[in-house]
DNA sequence: CATGAATGAGCGTTCATTCAT
DNA sequence: TATGAATGAACGCTCATTCAT
């Protein structure tokens, strides 16, 4: 009886993009199922056919937005690069990622206090392992003394904080390009870390890096209007 | 004509510190009036002798969470000291709220989209007027050839991110003191700025500043227990 | 330890006036305990002190105000007059009392259903008996050939409706004494009985009453503010 | 694509007659949502399928209850009939309306004060409205000499007063019919207004009216069941 | 007397979810 | 697929009343 195969897929984008917007505006627990029927454009009752239930709908966008992060990571500590260009490389990946996916990433960072059970389980082991990829980053510049820091822990904390913060204020109209917003948060990383080449403070142009832009697969939000 | 007198200021705060375990643990909307009243040991009847409205107990816990912070920010900026010291005096002073008030800079920091009309207005003003302290800092400290960044604006968000988010993960029983924390945010703010003595990177011991401890008063969080 | 011995009476009859007010205005079932013991200047635990339960404090009002128009009523009927004066006399009676007590007849004749009960069973006990007065007045002026009705019970509540409606637009302040009032009134009940005098429609003039405030003592209700 | 299709208004209609049933046997403000829900068959949560809210579903009892008088009486007032005739005509309408829907017009009339804001300014207004009309028609009949009463002002009020109370005590399956009822009313409205004929009284057999049945539409009320 | 504290029950309303159609 | 209907539980909050102080 259907003619279009791909509606589905289209609603269940729909949907995912409504659930983006609400999520991140008001939070998981704050948005109520009727509201995000709406924003997508359904009945309540037939977003069902779309989602399991609400919380499914929360998991399934952290899974999405954590697990593309958690490959390059892994890709980033096989490539056997030195600790400076596997930091660049790791931060201006996640600084693009929380930059052109606001949404995603800030539910993700914020909402998974509202997960139980195996889910939450499941969510965090996934974020630790993405967080352990930088630690051991960090660990081995730290260890070649290519980095130097007073406290390995904090700064490696501090460092992601200041990555992941993007997604809160950073806007894709704004000033900044986010090619540009990469290279400033490489810069700002080396300068976390103290990072030199010979007695000079490494800065991001001494590496010869190309733009973000060139080696990650672009992947904006698709929240069907310009949204925030 | 009250004999113990004190009661009604101990439930108080007990109700007090039960809001920061939960909105802090659960979030503010997901968590509920009874669910409250039980944590504090009360019916949540009897709740409405100590509060106004659930929004209320949030806008008391966000004010007295960032009037302190933003006094003392006002203080440092009047304070006629170089860059550096302003830089690491408003450092440590939002390090060690944060660190020894998690619950309530958490909820304050991330619970501002649970406010409406002239709640809102009112934390976001304050919010604002401590953020633009940080920015008139840093911004000096760039004119004056103290501190270099490639972008101010990101660099002072950047810096509000990392110091921020000591809250989400220190604890006062872990390996760092409190004073220790202070000292390695400031030593991590003079990084990000790229703050110099001479031709070297300033280093925090360059200052020769006493420990925040001595100069900030005491204000662990109250909670009634152990938590998280 | 009581200087005056009669600050309890005073009390109670602003606790009184209150009810009165707030009953009136909005109904038994939406006035609210607090809101009535502020209305009198009190704490809504020390309302207690002056008053049994809310439903007794009603019952305390309807019996305070039929029970004087009980007896006027009794009297009347015991007085031999002949029915035009005693129609009359218990229609002034009657809209003298519910234009100078407007509040407490409204809440009399319009809160019988709040109660449940013995005092239900009770007020309208007492109500029945007022009404009995006036069918027992019109029947016997109708037996007499005094008064000429198409329907006896009909017109009986509709004077009684009539009188009674008073209490829903009159204003002591307004352009109308109470004593004009009263003789309306009873020109009015002439009108709906048909009653004559020889071939001619029987007006008031031709009784020889006095205004009804000659007989009447005065009981204006004591509100404690030009109310309404 | 319901089946059935008729089940929703059908449900609508159980749930006004239900509270016509408790707004008029208890008041608005005692009528739980709860007890509502009960007297309708349907669960609380359910009720709000067929409602908006509590003070909706008054409002709507009020609209439909007034509006159609309203629209009764402007036709009157356009008719060009003499005065006895207009008055006859509007007297008849609104007893036949009070007597046949005592509930919603008892409620109509006593709940007004429910209302805030808006609403009550909506429904005041469309009561104003019609009380005008009757006090329009009387004025015309005192003005050409056809009525006579020794307070035009007060006399419209008694007048309206007397055929409202019919909603307070009137029950189909008593004694009168309500075509009995309307002419009786439309000879006390004479009587009241004191209408000659002549030198004789006006009785309402002098105007060759038909049944109030003829010209009203029949709409009892539907409460489903024999009610009070 | 007066009051702050307390409470169990209830308020009107919305919740996430299911299901028959 | 899509939806109106339905529900038990819960929402934030207020109720009338009692009682120790």
């Amino acid at each position: 009886m259907r003619t279009v195969g791909s509606n589905h897929a289209e609603t269940q984008e729909r949907v995912h993009a409504a659930a983006l917007r609400l999520f991140a505006r008001k939070g998981f627990a704050a948005t109520g199922i009727r509201e995000l029927a709406e924003e997508a454009g359904l009945s309540s009752a037939a977003l069902y056919h779309y989602m399991g239930t609400k919380e499914d709908l929360l998991v399934s966008i952290m899974r999405s937005t954590i697990e593309p992060l958690l490959v390059a990571g892994y890709a980033i500590l096989a490539s056997g690069e030195p600790s400076e260009n596997q930091i660049a490389t790791i931060v201006e990946t996640h600084v693009w990622v929380h930059g052109s996916q606001p949404l995603a990433t800030k539910i993700t960072d914020s909402e998974v206090r509202a997960l139980r059970g195996d889910r939450l389980t499941e969510v965090m082991e996934l974020r630790d392992a993405y967080d352990a990829i930088w630690r051991r980053i960090v660990a081995k510049g730290v260890t070649e003394s290519r980095f130097e820091v007073l406290d390995e822990r904090v700064a490696t904390l501090a460092l992601l904080e200041l990555c992941t913060g993007v997604s809160d204020w950073y806007r894709p109209s704004g000033r900044l390009g986010l090619d540009e917003l990469c290279a400033i948060h490489t810069d700002l990383a080396f300068a976390v870390l103290r990072a030199r080449r010979g007695r000079r403070p490494l800065r991001r142009s001494d590496l010869g890096l190309s733009h973000a832009s060139e080696w990650i697969p672009s992947s904006p939000e698709r929240t069907g209007r310009i949204d925030r």
